[in-house]
DNA sequence: ACCTGAACACCGTTCAAGT
DNA sequence: ACCTGAACACCGTTCAAGT
């Protein structure tokens, strides 16, 4: 997977906007969103290291094109976790929050390149909204006829992207991370500690 | 605040190594942490590029004390907020969620640089802990004779920490960072949604 | 013990030139 | 339209040499 991959049809690649994006993730996953490099990217995709700016403005785009990709992904794994609510929504909303933990746990890099795009100044991902509808939809299935207020859900996506970029960095245990996020899907928290 | 600095007094600086945490610090707040270079960092504190490794083994190293320098501040505007629980527990650990916020607000790029260290192998950043237990201990007088459990602790924590990079990442207004940790930081939640 | 200067491999980006 | 090759400024790191 190291060499540069021979599969070109001649002097133009063909294909080399998502041999790029491809070469990237697999860039991120290993070394994180720091390590990435255009370069590499370039030399695994079998293209000199200019090519890429036929593709991308530059690094940052190619990352924020990737984030958008990982958004992508991300929205797909939990709607098809949440699985239409089967057997109920209840259930269906704690795989849901199972799957943000796995999805950041399976693809950290990708994930940190996900939440690193945003700047204050900068250019939005879209797809992230994808994301958090699904977020949306399956909490408020889970609560059935219950009014879920925008800030409740906000409240579940903060804790569990603070439990898998907390676990990320060490700071918890997956366990702990899995235990923090089931305590605050139940519908109705017993007021037992 | 862009030249290099003369404070040398002769051929040693006498200081480099603080003067080299102190243009960590600038940089990173400006540019982030994956703006922030070693060459730009010596060339604040007047020295040649190769001076910083008689001080940190590689960049990364400066880094890490760059987090655990980020790390005692933390705590400390965090002990500060809280004040010895007046005039009340419960009041103050609001004050001590807000605080939170407001750091992870004001310093942004020491705020990711001191969470992006600690590694799945990695070097831990000891003064994390102080951090952590300032929550605790917060969170322990807010209950009264109440006992918290160490995972209702660290979903606290995880929330805190998710609002305040999703705020970061421009996925959450302050407004509403600061509504949902409100919303998890009383001490027992009323069962109206 | 602390710092400089030259050196090396490397990266992002640009641009004229090739197909 | 898509890609190469040479070029430039830049960065991290090492090491012999200076103070």
């Amino acid at each position: 997977m190291t060499e540069p991959s021979p599969a070109r049809r001649g002097y133009h690649h063909g294909n080399l906007k998502d041999a790029l994006l491809d070469a990237a993730r697999d860039l991120v996953a290993t070394q994180g969103p720091a390590g990435f490099t255009l370069a590499e990217a370039s030399r695994r995709a079998g293209v000199s290291a200019s090519a890429p700016y036929r593709h991308f403005k530059d690094r940052d785009a190619l990352l924020a094109a990737l984030a958008e990709r990982g958004f992508a992904l991300f929205a797909q794994d939990l709607e098809q976790a949440f699985d239409g609510g089967k057997p109920d929504a209840a259930t269906a909303f704690g795989r849901v929050g199972d799957a943000y933990l796995a999805f950041a746990r399976r693809e950290p890099g990708l994930y940190g390149a996900m939440f690193a795009i945003c700047r204050p100044d900068g250019a939005k991902v879209p797809e992230a909204g994808r994301s958090f509808q699904v977020l949306v939809d399956a909490a408020r299935q889970a609560a059935g006829g219950i009014a879920v207020s925008d800030d409740r859900i906000l409240a579940i996506w903060a804790l569990a992207h603070g439990a898998a970029t907390l676990a990320a960095a060490g700071h918890l245990t997956d366990a702990q991370a899995h235990a923090v996020l089931r305590g605050a899907l139940a519908p109705q928290p017993p007021r037992d500690a």
